[in-house]
DNA sequence: CGCATTTCAGAGTGACTGACATTT
DNA sequence: CAAATGTCAGTCACTCTGAAATGC
């Protein structure tokens, strides 16, 4: 049965929908890439900011990630549960914990590092540095104009 | 705190961070707008496909929409019990069942148009109709060069 | 007191696998 | 039999609101 995808106008360039199909195969080619390693992509990406972000806040991990702390809460519950990361308590700062990555989390983080970057190489292969660098910058000013939260 | 925000890799560009920054704005916003309409993104977007493919079946709107026929069927079982669509078995084709839009689903799915269509015009209004074009281009290339599943 | 942080409880969407029945 | 379709059941990740307790 044939179909024009998912494109509602078909007259028009949409580009909120070749949006949506490169991030969602990107996506998917990550999670498959991440397969071995038993973390998701979205729990990878949270991985790495812990990894840049030693002793980081749920509450800032929360903001940097555009999700609610209650949100962010549920991954670090996950995270902390399967060995990934250790959350211990600031000891001045009273209600603060911090989070770490434990020794398992940072193997995984390196191995998400890889992935990360084998998926991105191979989502450019066809474009020349410009057109990365147009893409980067294009993509930026998109997410600009809609900035009004 | 600050942070730099979840790019994992401060030198690089991660192209595949802005496309998911800009591809998670744009569902919010998309989102916020459909609220009176009660309707999700996800749930507009299968509207929109089902009126302009009427009596489509199931599983050619899961493939068109990247998903397992279960997924689509718990949406579609969703939307159904929500009044937005009904599901008639196909007459002389047995196992297959054909979905259409109710009235209040036709009338959703106009709204979610004039939304949809809303939102992109604010994504791209800082661009020239020239840097759209090579956007849409650009994204799609990266698209294909992913498409190894 | 106001504000930020953390947490619990509840709900909902959306994705998956597995299993099964039916139809072509 | 094989392939496609639809369905049920269960699981899980992730997101949200609301409410509460704690600390600065």
């Amino acid at each position: 049965m044939s179909m024009r995808k998912m494109d509602p106008s078909s007259g028009e360039v949409w580009i909120g929908y070749s949006l949506k199909i490169a991030q969602h195969r990107l996506r998917q080619r990550l999670e498959a890439e991440l397969a071995e390693t038993g973390v998701s992509a979205a729990q990878n990406a949270v991985l790495l900011a812990i990894g840049n972000n030693p002793q980081i806040s749920n509450a800032s991990l929360a903001r940097a990630a555009f999700v609610t702390p209650q949100s962010m809460q549920g991954m670090l519950v996950t995270l902390e549960r399967d060995g990934f990361i250790v959350r211990t308590p600031h000891p001045e700062h009273g209600r603060i914990i911090m989070t770490e990555l434990t020794e398992k989390g940072r193997a995984v983080a390196q191995a998400g590092t890889i992935a990360a970057e084998t998926v991105e190489r191979q989502m450019l292969a066809g474009l020349t540095s410009e057109e990365v660098k147009l893409l980067g910058d294009l993509l930026r000013r998109c997410a600009d104009a809609l900035e009004g939260d």
